[in-house]
DNA sequence: GCCCATTTGTACGTATGTATG
DNA sequence: GCATACATACGTACAAATGGG
């Protein structure tokens, strides 16, 4: 799913992965997504990658971060 | 300007001083801010960390950055 | 209240890629 | 080709919040 030879940012990629998956339901509404650590295990890529991702989907107000317990996907959206 | 004992995030103070020379007219409309190498060496901090500030601005809408030339302000901002 | 595991947040440094002039 | 400047990605370390025991 994430094309490490494509022309597209890492992060864009990975941050459109997780909005499908939030658009498909599977990520549910008021319930976490998958933690930074588990990100990092599934693609492969580095912390910080990841984290400039899920900025993305703050920005775009698709969850709602919470230290010490996850990153919420938002209701409604 | 920066305090680094402070309570509030380096990337978070350093785009409040931006903001402000922005809103003050130090930085004109049009024209580019310092460069990530200049503002690194004015605060002496990580060129993450510069580049994390202006990612605050650009969100705002109040600069817009352009590879190879610069930072601009973003007239009527 | 205290420790501990989990999880997100911040900051550093470094290397490489890409766009502009 | 070259210099300048922003962009991406890696790795690392520590801080702070949460929740459970």
């Amino acid at each position: 799913m994430i094309d490490l030879e494509g022309p597209d940012p890492l992060y864009l990629q990975l941050a459109a992965v997780l909005r499908e998956r939030i658009a498909s339901g599977a990520y549910q509404p008021n319930r976490p997504i998958a933690s930074v650590a588990e990100l990092q295990e599934e693609f492969g890529l580095a912390r910080g990658t990841i984290l400039k991702s899920i900025d993305v989907l703050k920005s775009e107000k698709l969850v709602r971060a919470v230290p010490g317990r996850g990153t919420f996907v938002t209701p409604s959206a």
